[in-house]
DNA sequence: ACCGGTTTGTTCTCGCGTTCACAAACTCAT
DNA sequence: ATGAGTTTGTGAACGCGAGAACAAACCGGT
């Protein structure tokens, strides 16, 4: 989207390997708790569950971390991942939204366990104000501009109706947040430069009723 | 994957197009809530994200059934494309894991005017049976194959930790579980004809993270 | 009936991603 | 040192999806 000038270190790496990295990264973190210091590229493509020549293609653009005959130093191979997505050190996020799923992200511990801080929990309603969730306080919308600029957040997630989501992005935009994280189920319009991933649970089930009508419309002999 | 004997009228549709009809579905619902009865392939683009050219390209998957120089009935497209998924009639559903996650998708309203209903709430803490979930009662795990087969339960819902998620699913699969939507941080291993898709929030995040580190060092002039 | 304006459905081209297949490179035993 | 066995990194072929472009089809007015 953006003219990147290209400084010098900027091998661009496919955004389909881009999204597959962080399940590599998971991977390897399991087989490290498993004590394994070394792995194949079979091996951990079994535990990413793909395809070893995808695997290693993707591992390529990264650099050559592997040893041939030997495999991969999983410790080492690991902050190579880490070091690419940028997940050395916690990122700041902020979550606006407290409600059902809002509560439910800012209890979820694999958050900070996997580069991430949350450093605000912001909700329009007054009433919510004041409650504590997961040791964090829930806080006014309207501290968003002061919160972002204290914490330099990139980073936000959106959990709240769809009807507000697309004022909630324009108001993380305009204070300078680079990307959005939305759970609303609403398309989201956002300048160019800004990046946006969804996830819509409704789809996802949407998507599966497909294959199983198709499954069920074959099997009556 | 699973070898389909093409009985008669299965056009099969790209998996790409698969996933974007429920984003045309909704867009359409929000255009009938709207008043909306007619529509263009540029409009209804529009409102779903995506390029016209794209939208027209997916709609003729399923047929002709738009008119040239006019656009889409927005009602009866809405219809055709609910029946090609499959959400004219509901799915029942049941969810594994009853803990912050899995209370916030209970509550999920969204779920039942989607085309899903949810028909159990499983849990295999002996501590949170009996509690009242947004009016349904959790039960024990160990019920799964008797609901699954009282309700012909095509669906599941896996909102377990990570470390229970394979067991799940085995347990799933054995009864008669089709597809399975994932919330627990792990690959899981399912039979051919099993359908598996995950939701990673860490995942997500961490592609965003990526890109703001690129977008970041490329400013420091 | 005809014509201008509009919008769909489809063809064509291009680029990206997946997968195969293999040479290069490493280890270990002899 | 040499050779057998193993595993990486990558070149090349292939298939799918995105987007541009256009002909076919429809509407409304004259
Ligand atoms: N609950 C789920 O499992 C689930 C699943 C998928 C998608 N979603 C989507 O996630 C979103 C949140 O779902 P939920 O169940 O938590 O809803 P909810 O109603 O429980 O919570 C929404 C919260 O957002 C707050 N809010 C409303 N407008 C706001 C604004 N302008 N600024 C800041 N805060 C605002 C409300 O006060 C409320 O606390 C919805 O869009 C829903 O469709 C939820
Ligand atoms: N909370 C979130 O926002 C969030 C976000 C992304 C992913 N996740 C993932 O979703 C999963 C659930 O997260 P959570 O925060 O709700 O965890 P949680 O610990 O609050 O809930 C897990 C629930 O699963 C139940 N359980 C454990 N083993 C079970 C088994 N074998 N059968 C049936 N039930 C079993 C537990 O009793 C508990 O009630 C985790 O894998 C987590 O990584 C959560």
């Amino acid at each position: 989207m953006t003219a990147r000038t290209s400084t010098e270190s900027s091998r661009d790496i496919p955004e389909a390997t881009v999204a597959r990295l962080p399940v590599y990264l998971r991977a390897l973190t399991s087989l490290a708790e498993a004590g394994t210091s070394t792995c194949s590229s079979e091996a951990l493509a079994a535990a990413a569950g793909v395809n070893s020549a995808k695997l290693r293609k993707d591992l390529s653009y990264l650099g050559s971390y592997g040893t041939r005959g030997v495999g991969y130093d999983v410790d080492y191979l690991r902050y190579q991942i880490a070091r690419e997505i940028g997940v050395t050190q916690d990122w700041p996020v902020v979550i606006v939204g407290i409600g059902n799923l809002g509560h439910a992200l800012a209890n979820y511990s694999g958050f900070r366990s996997r580069g991430f801080r949350v450093v605000a929990l912001l909700d329009a309603d007054p009433a919510r104000h004041g409650e504590l969730v997961a040791g964090i306080e829930v806080r006014p919308f309207d501290d968003l501009e002061r919160i972002v600029r204290e914490h330099a957040v990139a980073i936000g997630v959106i959990a709240t109706p769809a009807g507000s989501a697309q004022d909630v992005a324009d108001r993380m935009v305009a204070c300078g947040v680079g990307s959005i994280l939305n759970f609303a189920a609403t398309v989201l319009t956002v300048p160019a430069g800004v990046d946006v991933r969804k996830v819509d649970l409704s789809i996802e089930l949407q998507i599966l009723a497909y294959h199983e009508q198709r499954k069920a419309q074959g099997e009556p002999a």
